[in-house]
DNA sequence: AATGAATGAGCTTTCATTCAT
DNA sequence: AATGAATGAAAGCTCATTCAT
């Protein structure tokens, strides 16, 4: 809202040297939302209120509706936001790969490990859809839509033989299906701390794309560098 | 909603027999349970409140508490009462057919064809694993156990010749994942019907489970009798 | 709203005498209703928050409730309520009295009368009309409509020969706005105690009543009985 | 709202004479008294907070204290400021009448016509006497003691032949309702716009204050001039 | 065993005022 | 003198659970 039109750092008084209040106010806005993920990683977004929000960002709760509408307008800025981090952690690990299947195997586990970094992006995911529908929208068409992308581009390649145009939509659900679902299986945080899945999920996950449920073929074992 | 509850007429009096007594606890705790997954179904777990429950059971709120220990009690043997009557179904319509492929996708399609006959599964099945975590944790092991052992049955008769013993649990999870995710993705209720899912999903999955991302080969096409 | 269809008394249990419970929810009713009375004449509706009136009644906040929807609904009916007493204690006093503007001079008098035995309902009054806007039409209905047919009657009869039938609804506007302003300005309530209005009112009423401002004629002084 | 608060360009540079610094408080000083008798004259008191009248005046929150002790303190001088205009108003329009019933009837439909053309007025007459209690009695008293400085003035001259020197006070109290009163319930602001009331009030003012409920005389109609 | 009213902790949100800049 | 963000008390309302009847 406020970036809208004027620049922030010409807004008010010339501006010595980026402005004091301009970057506390950055500095509460920052904290508030942080406050928030790390409330909603731990104890999830029902418990996620304005009182223990605002505590934990050490700021006062009449502090919070200076920087969001509401409790719901926080709750729905949490997923997007992580989740443009989450899509640049996968890009940068799958740069340079070859391989549609490949590429494939590198996002799962990419996944997987942006999981490990950060153990709060666990809950809020799994939690949105129910607690921040908006936020979870805007999040799933992020996703779905660069995912779909891809497999496009894959597709004019002629990487994905057997499917069609119209299959690639399902397939895309299916696969994100199989991140998302699965993360709440292996990857429930405990006592804060992320748990990582056991190696015959990635051999597991590279047969199914690389034979089916047939399964034959050589099993590449897990992606190395991660 | 009232309706659907005890008949007004035989909610007063103690009932003659010993037996009859029996029956009306039965009948009252019966009416309770069908109230809340009504409710949930509806409305969702966070609006199943005690009030509307037992105002859709007919009888008085403290009356709850002679049936179960507290709301989160009833709440947590939804799901698991639920899945019982999804697992028989999909056990009745997979009876018969051979090829562990086709198995497969019998099974994902009568997880569909469940939903549609039973819409309140849905929104019970998506939101328990955040209202009524110890329900769908019970509800989890049970299929993911009779699903391991079909797997490993499977298995031990060759039929899943490129998976070693241990990568059949994190296999489970895959195709459950699947399931389940897609089923929010597609088969949204509208208007308490639920929708059903594109032709391209059948084929989408039934390529992936045949022949992995390459997807090549014959597509079978949606299965036949449903 | 309760009392709507089954007598209160037959609603549950064959009722032995009355049933406890019942008398106890009357009770509280009763004093929600007081207590709201009290708190809203002596600080005026917008100091009577559920917390002073539940306070007041001896009562849990939650409590409020189970007998009214809503802080506004209580407020609304507190006016409308003693409005009624009001009506009926003007009634008595003008029974049997006749000649209009005697009449008249008498309900301008028994008014105030009603005023210092029921302190509260001054403030109630006076802020109605802001802060219960629902329950203050219900009430100016009831007197406007009750005082329009009164004087229509005495049109009727000839008493009051110089208006036309058009001229009697706002007659009564002007009647009634000297009543309910004049209140404000003399009886102020002071420690809880109404104010008296100094004889000079009622004779320059009567004069005004019987002579316009002109005012040559008997005085008639105060009503004696009142 | 905002564009009539104070000019953009003009609100930040501490202005180059001594002089020019005078002016800019006293105009910062107006609109910020402009800007609440507008807020309050659509909105009404509950909703004239500092947020929305310091916006409308174009000034930050902060500045208002530099003016105002408070918010009750600037809420307190709205209506007698605007009294004082109304009373210039009537002054105006009575002037060179003679006749004190005449003049009365003047002075009645002179109260309207600045309700007509200060539509603001009418809801912060009605609702100071709750929201801003000190500035209504300032008010009261200044319209109540030149009111009665009128009716002495006529009374002494014999105009008022009827009534006692004590009666005067009262009576005026009687007058001043009617007006106020009146005012409510028939001038209802509608979308801004003033409603004019019907033309029985004029006459059945008339009538009242020439022969009182008796009425009989001739009907002299609504006040030619306005 | 059934009733249904009472409870009170907890929630989100508003806003006059203060004060560092 | 002007700014505008921080404050925190207070509001209305909900609901799982208890318990006297």
């Amino acid at each position: 809202m406020a970036e809208a039109g004027v620049a922030a750092s010409e807004r008010r008084r010339p501006a010595v040297a980026g402005g004091k209040r301009q970057q506390n106010t950055e500095r509460i806005r920052r904290a508030l939302f942080d406050a928030a993920a790390r409330v909603v990683g731990e104890l999830g977004y029902a418990e996620a209120s304005i009182a223990r929000i605002t505590e934990a960002a050490g700021v006062a709760q009449g502090t919070f509706y200076n920087y969001f509408a509401s409790r719901q307008d926080l709750l729905n800025q949490l997923l997007p936001a992580l989740g443009e981090e989450m899509l640049a952690h996968i890009a940068a690990e799958v740069r340079g790969i070859s391989g549609e299947v490949e590429r494939e195997e590198r996002r799962f586990a990419a996944f997987f490990g942006f999981l490990q970094q950060r153990p709060a992006f666990f809950r809020i995911l799994n939690e949105a859809e129910l607690f921040a529908p908006q936020g979870f929208r805007q999040h799933f068409e992020n996703i779905a839509e660069g995912y779909l992308a891809a497999l496009r581009h894959a597709h004019a390649r002629g990487a994905l033989p057997g499917f069609t145009e119209e299959e690639l939509e399902p397939l895309v659900f299916l696969l994100m299906a199989m991140r998302s679902y699965t993360s709440m299986r292996y990857a429930y945080t405990e006592g804060g701390q992320a748990r990582r899945p056991p190696d015959a999920l990635w051999s597991a996950y590279a047969k199914l794309m690389r034979h089916g449920l047939a399964g034959t073929g050589p099993a590449p074992g897990k992606p190395q560098k991660r």
